[in-house]
DNA sequence: TTTAAATAATAGTATTACTATCATTAATAA
DNA sequence: TTATTAATGATAGTAATACTATTATTTAAA
């Protein structure tokens, strides 16, 4: 979390600006640096969340932006480092969250307990502004996440860094864990599992319902509810 | 588990050969009706498991098999129903794997251990037969599996039950667990939980070892220690 | 004000993901 | 055994994708 600079407003004491600063090879040409290079990553957000990251293509990103295909690539080699950048994006975020919220709570429980509502999410948008439409990237991350390693690029992209802002997150939740029982033997096996188990619940919950035992009200405090009992009932084994 | 049908050779007292009744809206023409069927089945699941699902081209298989694109276009409407048709295989003969070997066993806690045992793969082939290789379809099921459901056309998939293997299995565990604990109240979310994380946990294992708490050697039996406290952790809690 | 950088406009290539046609071969029923 | 049907091979073709390249024009920095 060296990576990320955020600007406070202390009259309405909340963070009104967060900025990471994203692994240069990802991108060509940094698009926080410019208003196209902005667009494009606002815009491939809108439109990977609604038509799936299969679907999209530079061709349309660009028809949508009023600019041409040279220009996205321009920015970024290909689409697949354009999800990875967003994704990594989307960690960077929930590890500021994580750290912004659980920084003044004493108890490991309640930092865990903490933990698992961030990462079930049920708009925190409101708390954080940024260019980004968070619920798509939510969604994005859920969607199309396990797209960003589960490619036979994983081991030449994993030594450029490029999954940092995920190891990084779970290396925190695992240290979480370690901080509430220190003799776990599997902090960091957790902490994969739950992150990756908060975001599968949730497609599931949404389109394999059957694969959980939710109501039809789709309320996230179920998945929580799941996840609390299994951690703590992991942690407190024996 | 309706749709399985297996042979025995009491002579050697272990099954020879599994057969699945696969849903006939994966495929435009039954692949195994003919041998050039299955050899796209045997031949995708090589070429898949090698050079990825991406990468896997309709043209490139038919070139390996040599024959043509339009033929293979006769058995399949396209290549993630071909996908699709793989993993249902892969999950219908896992859910047969739980059937026949938790078959004698009268402890749940017994039942358990087995069913983590065959989720988290090591040289299972060596007691069933069929045409293909086990375990290049492991490896597909664990780095290309998701994706069947990570799709745009998720919900129409899952009308025309495509994914009721996945379903079926996680089904079955989720009464396994029930079984042990009458009382635990999200059987079907620890069951699809128990099954993604043993697949991920794999994955990581080999391409993000951070992101796990494995030694060197890269041994199975690590990750089933993990996944059985996970379980027997949660079904023991309180 | 000059220079450099970024973009738009345009073109083009190889590959992918298909669809279509038709002649030939293999399987099957009369 | 022949007639019929079905499956395949060979070939062609299309629209879209995933890029690369060129050049003119606009915008920004020195």
């Amino acid at each position: 979390m060296s990576n990320c600079l955020c600007t406070f407003d202390k009259t309405i004491g909340m963070q009104v600006d967060f900025k990471v600063k994203m692994n240069e090879k990802l991108f060509l040409r940094d698009p926080e640096g410019t208003d196209i290079g902005k667009h494009i990553i606002k815009t491939s957000v809108t439109m990977i969340s609604e038509m799936g990251y299969e679907l999209f293509t530079f061709k349309k990103l660009a028809t949508e932006i009023g600019s041409t295909e040279a220009t996205v690539y321009r920015y970024f080699e290909n689409k697949h480092k354009l999800l990875i950048y967003l994704v990594d994006w989307y960690w960077a975020f929930v590890e500021f969250q994580v750290i912004f919220q659980l920084n003044n709570v004493i108890d490991p429980a309640e930092k865990i307990r903490k933990l698992i509502d961030i990462l079930v999410w049920e708009d925190n948008a409101s708390t954080v502004f940024s260019e980004l439409d968070q619920q798509s990237l939510y969604y994005i991350a859920i969607a199309e996440g396990s797209k960003t390693y589960l490619s036979k690029e994983v081991d030449n992209h994993n030594k450029d860094f490029l999954f940092k802002p995920y190891k990084d997150l779970c290396g925190r939740i695992a240290l979480l864990f370690k901080e509430y029982n220190p003799t776990y033997k599997f902090p960091a096996s957790l902490a994969s599992t739950l992150v990756e188990s908060a975001h599968m619940q949730y497609y599931f919950m949404h389109h394999l319902p059957r694969l959980g035992d939710y109501s039809k009200k789709k309320s996230p405090k179920e998945i929580e509810a799941f996840l609390e009992h299994l951690v703590f009932g992991v942690l407190d084994a024996k």
